[in-house]
DNA sequence: TCAGCCTTGTGTGTATACATTGAAGGTGTT
DNA sequence: AACACCTTCAATGTATACACACAAGGCTGA
């Protein structure tokens, strides 16, 4: 693979699951350095991360974006508009095959969440495999392009979330719905139930995400300025 | 101003308006001579263009993205989701100052419209003082990311609709409803009519589409392959 | 004559050297 | 003591040299 390719990678990966935080600042030096690469592809790769609204230059050098409270909000009413189209478009123009599957897979997400932790990545899976079957059965390169930006950074969202069993059950059921809407051709009810997943979902980041807030801020109440990784 | 940059501008700048053609070959040397910059400037300016959907890898270097008949149907889609979502937020978070502006502006739009040809430049920045204003109101930056994406691929399209004047002052009216809309802090409303105004939108775009494509075809069959610039 | 291989050339990928900018800190003056 | 200017340095912006990969064309052998 590409050099460049492999430092947006590992940059993104890093800033997703959060081994780099928000306000480190990322040089070019110092992370060629680190990757085992020139900064020539450093730069691509930093290039791409700002494109994606990862990473924003800030005066000298790129510094990883926060998310705020209010981020959290514009995302969602973003992902909602595309998700609830998405889904509308799936329902008019989907094979079922994938979505039978998924729907098998679903019934059986409860029994995934039982087990805790270990059950976490097979339910993601399942979940993303979701958004890929809808991003597929849409047939729209161009929404399909927007909805994985959106999906980037609801995936730093999504760890705030995680560590709720109860949160995580409820979602397999308006998963569940959504798909039973998609495989019933009704883009209406498709649609209607994205929606209501959102807002749901949104609520419960909402709750989270001010105890994570409080608690980094707590954590270091003056450390507001760019830190170097 | 710096030379990606302005290599990025350039470039983007000569796609848009159709003096790039799809199907040109852009290739890193080639243009870095023309544009009077070494190849790097250009690398990043060919890496954005390739991130906003301009241009695409192929095999050997870059070539200009089509728009093909499908994309305009996918674009509209999108459009529709995101600027149907935008026009609501608008509605209910806006300030009247700016609508106001535009809605005394658009009421004037007929009579530029009846100059022909040098009253569409007048008559374009109305609307994008618009698509500005909605975005702005909307006060989510995500979204406005999204619109700005889709606002350049339109500009392709736009010009195919420039010299259809009965369109042009159909759209104007349709334009004012929204404007009206948000103003009276209508959410549905300002939501409804941007759909209808996408809607005649489209449907004008695909007639003069084919007309286009049919004449791009029979003017040159057999080239469809990449061609240097 | 045809097929396969090799050679050559063009174009991108990467590294590095050089230019430039901008910020921070110190010093001098008011 | 405070402000402004200047110096200095570090980090980014740009150019270019080198490495590598792929494709096209020709040559050779069967």
């Amino acid at each position: 693979m590409r050099a460049g390719d492999r430092a947006y990678r590992t940059l993104r990966a890093e800033i997703l699951d959060g081994s780099l935080e928000p306000g480190t600042l990322l040089q070019e030096v110092e992370q060629s350095t680190r990757l085992g690469v020139s900064r020539t592809p450093v730069r691509e790769a930093l290039r791409q991360l700002a494109a994606d609204g990862l990473v924003a230059a800030s005066g000298r050098g790129n510094v990883v974006t926060a998310v705020s409270r209010d981020d959290i909000v514009s995302l969602y009413e973003l992902r909602e508009a595309l998700e609830a189209k998405a889904a509308a478009l799936a329902a008019q123009h989907h094979d079922d095959a994938p979505f039978d599957g998924i729907r098998e897979r679903l019934l059986d997400a409860p029994r995934l969440l039982e087990q805790g932790e270990p059950g976490l990545g097979p339910y993601f899976a399942i979940v993303d495999e979701l958004d890929e079957a809808i991003e597929a059965a849409a047939g729209n390169p161009f929404l399909g392009a927007a909805l994985r930006n959106v999906q980037l950074h609801s995936a730093r969202i999504r760890r705030l979330s995680r560590h709720n069993p109860e949160r995580l059950r409820a979602a397999a059921g308006e998963h569940l719905l959504i798909v039973e809407a998609i495989l019933a051709r009704d883009a209406e009810l498709a649609s209607h139930a994205t929606h209501v997943h959102l807002h749901r979902s949104l609520t419960n980041a909402l709750a989270t995400a001010s105890e994570a807030v409080d608690a980094a801020t707590s954590e270091s109440p003056a450390d507001r300025g760019p830190k170097v990784a």
